[in-house]
DNA sequence: CGTCAACTTGACACAGTGTCAAGTAAATCG
DNA sequence: CGATTTACTTGACACTGTGTCAAGTTGACG
């Protein structure tokens, strides 16, 4: 807090005046990145107005392009998630939506006969949840040392691998 | 450590004359863990001792079996990840243990033949070594409620579709 | 001119880690 | 047997970070 009134050039019992605490701080943060690079549009555009695995490639490419974006705050997140209750709500909300785009994915794949055979919609919504996080873009791009292109290359591959039926 | 120390029936300070902080708290317990469940052995004989798919099945069971066994202490490592150099480097040398047995296992696909054609060695270590991260499995049984069972299966099934070629 | 909103400074409580000093009690050794 | 050593205790303290509180300043606006 100390560190964020300092670079905002205010008091750090400013910060106090605008939001109650630093999860709230952090929360109202994403959704000012949510407005900033309209991340509903872009998800109605790519994911909504596409279907099969069109819409699959839509949803990796615009969900795997704003995780950089949303990273730095993400982060901060995903650490006080542990211990702070309401950091846990906001973080869950927010990769609940990201979940229920990974759920009309997987039913469109279905619909159009796309679904891997072996696999039963909800898993595959899990499969597709947990293959697009945060922490898998983490370690991809900063352990592996892997480029934006590379992750967004490897990340559809894997995706039509894992979900997608012959 | 207050905590640690009340279960453990001593003194905080006396953890202190231990281990020097709780980093290395942490660690030690990580190291007792993989003496107490013969880590070494079962990849040794799991892993070492078997080839192509095989190697890939019997690491991707090991290790899955393993993670929930070490995920307290993990999580804790994890936590400190960002704010403490010394649980860093602890938990990404462990990680870097699991990384060079991702290593092997690819290795052991390739000359079988057995590793799909549209990846070099490098990424499918990558891939093999995010797709079993520790994360994955804590999202998979905690935020999906798969069970173990569930997890180990969808696991192999993974692993083969990623990374073995046709 | 007075008031109000936004901000400031400076203090404090509280939790958690790590340090230090002094004391205790039991085992070990000469 | 007495002296020492080892393992632990209690209790204090420094330091960091979050969140709270009180009192004061400043500028805009009716």
């Amino acid at each position: 807090m100390a560190d964020i009134a300092k670079r905002a050039g205010v008091s750090r019992q400013a910060l106090y005046l605008h939001f109650p605490n630093r999860a709230e701080l952090l929360v109202a943060t994403a959704r000012y990145l949510d407005e900033v690079h309209a991340i509903g549009t872009e998800f109605d555009a790519h994911v909504m107005g596409q279907a099969g695995t069109e819409r699959l490639t839509g949803f990796v490419n615009t969900w795997g392009n704003y995780i950089p974006k949303v990273y730095g705050v993400g982060k901060a997140l995903m650490a006080m998630k542990d211990t702070d209750e309401e950091a846990r709500a906001a973080w869950d909300d927010r990769m609940g939506a990201v979940r229920g785009l990974c759920e009309v994915t997987v039913q469109s794949l279905a619909e159009h006969g796309a679904l891997s055979e072996d696999l039963d919609e909800n898993t595959a919504a899990d499969l597709l949840w947990t293959l697009t996080s945060v922490r898998n873009w983490e370690q991809w791009t900063q352990e592996c040392g892997w480029t934006h292109a590379q992750f967004l290359e490897h990340l559809n591959r894997a995706a039509r691998r894992l979900i997608v039926g012959a």
